[in-house]
RNA sequence: GGAGAGGUGGCAGAGCGGUCGAAUGCGGCGGUCUUGAAAACCGCUGAGUCCUUGCGGCUCCGUGGGUUCGAAUCCCACCCUCUCCGCCA
């Protein structure tokens, strides 16, 4: 969420920035709430001190043995409106909060400007795209295979979801390590594992909760005691919830996680999509990374972070471009976001495959994830960052539609074949 | 799933319903001493938040309710941890 205290200070400010994302800002309905709840929080924080004081004055006049009635008569009073003012202010915190979490982040100021997908930038390109004549999509060349299955998994369970056979769910692993072993060996970052589901106060840390509920899928509260559990639709949320209420010493800066999960996502609201093939699941996995830094570290670590999901597609001789997102198409807690966009020759375009954002402190102040400044001994907030590096599903997408042979068989770049038993080629 | 014990500051660990945001120890920071370090001694040291920024106020002792003028302390429910038993990949 947003400083509430920079909201309050520099509205003119705030809402200059978030202007640049569309009308998210309804400055109106602030400035009545807030003048609502200085009012009452004030109002109500003094009755508390008098309660406070009016308690030990009685405790010390019984103490000394005298008389204590006078006083129990006034308390009597601050007690009753005390309590109509605590509901009151609850009331309008819950309301306030409601408000506040909805406020998505303010972009960072090298953000360009725009509304849409189409006001993005390409900042550069890598490899020579395949052109789309001759190319089939990865559905055709999976089921010829006769190891991508559509039909099986629609058995099993309904539309969006796959079954893999042989060399493809092979190549699915060997990706998956492939990826794994690049981040912890080359580019430093620690391996983690991690649950699959989580609470709803992790959602809110990491910002899928309040306004995005509809997108994930959520357990029987029949089965979790009541809990409001939900399957993960990426590993950045139990990933950075490690740092939830949690005070870092300076010194263990970055953090630089790895985690390889699947992820789930209910995709509502996505209906007639990308309804072919695998690019758009209930159920895909992915290797994230997350980076927490001190906030002047931030701009450095999203370029480093990029360029670590970047590593990833070159090795494996995937043509791509990286793109700037406007400001009108950054995620809600995003203050900065890189796209990264593979070639799919059989689309004759670019698709995301990775989105590598900062957050800012956005997430941090949810979470209240911090450290201890070195100089001042003072809690500060950290900042997130968190890529996919990279989606894995799109990933073997993307691999079989750019490496596939004239025969439908799928040549294997070289930087896999350690992991595929040195096989050069995956065929029938 | 059953039985028992327990959840208090960075950690360990006290805490008769009444100056308790909380003893004490460790750790950390600053100082004295020292050529330097250690030891010893002295002092400081939780977080969040509000406003009229004051040596201010409020909130926080697992979570949520309740009793009370007043709750870390009493009552209820839930969650979590540990030990033992059962079950299980």
């Amino acid at each position: 969420m947003l400083d509430p205290r920079l909201l309050r200070s520099q509205t003119d400010r705030v809402a200059e920035r978030l202007a640049r994302r569309g009308p998210v800002f309804d400055r109106a309905r602030f400035e009545g709430l807030e003048a609502r709840r200085k009012a009452l929080q004030t109002e109500t924080e003094a009755l508390q001190a008098q309660r406070n004081a009016g308690s030990r004055r009685i405790g010390q006049t019984k103490a000394k043995g005298e008389d204590a009635s006078p006083i129990l008569a006034d308390m009597d009073r601050i007690k009753r409106q005390l309590a109509d003012n605590e509901q009151a202010l609850a009331a309008l915190q819950t309301e306030f909060e409601d408000f506040a979490f909805g406020l998505p982040n303010l972009p960072a100021d090298d953000v360009p400007d725009g509304e849409d997908e189409g006001d993005n930038v390409e900042l550069r390109r890598w490899g020579t795209p395949r052109p789309a004549e001759g190319a089939r999509d990865h559905v055709e060349l999976g089921e010829a295979l006769g190891q991508m299955d559509f039909a099986a998994a629609a058995r099993l369970t309904g539309a969006r979801f796959v079954v893999l056979r042989g060399g493809l769910a092979r190549l699915q692993r060997a990706l998956t390590q492939f990826m794994l072993d690049l981040h912890t060996q080359e580019h430093g970052y620690q391996e983690l594992y991690v649950p699959y589901i989580v609470n709803a106060d992790s959602l809110r840390g990491t910002g899928q909760l309040p306004k995005f509920g509809e997108d994930l899928f959520a357990l029987d509260p029949a089965n979790t005691g009541g809990a409001d559990w939900r399957l993960i639709p990426t590993a950045e949320v139990p990933v950075t919830n490690l740092l939830r209420d949690e005070i870092l010493e300076a010194e263990t800066l970055p953090k630089k996680w790895v985690a390889h999960t699947p992820c789930f996502r209910a995709e509502a609201g996505a209906a007639g999509k990308d309804t072919r093939g695998m690019i758009r699941q209930h159920q895909f996995e992915k290797v994230e990374l997350v980076q927490v830094t001190r906030p002047e570290d931030s701009a450095c670590a999203l370029e480093e972070l990029t360029a670590h999901a970047e590593a990833v597609l070159r090795k494996l001789e995937l043509p791509y471009r990286v793109v700037a997102l406007c400001a009108g198409d950054l995620g809600f807690a995003a203050a900065k976001t890189y796209d990264l966009e593979v070639w799919l020759p059989s689309q004759n375009r670019y698709r995301e495959i990775s989105s590598c954002s900062s957050f800012g402190d956005f997430q941090a102040r949810r979470l209240l994830a911090r450290y201890r400044h070195p100089q001042t001994k003072k809690p500060e907030l950290l900042h997130t960052l968190n890529g996919s590096g990279l989606a894995v599903g799109r990933t073997l997408v993307a691999i079989l539609e750019n490496h596939q042979n004239p025969d439908g068989s799928i040549a294997v770049p070289a930087a896999l074949q350690g992991y595929l038993g040195g096989r050069s080629c995956i065929g029938r």
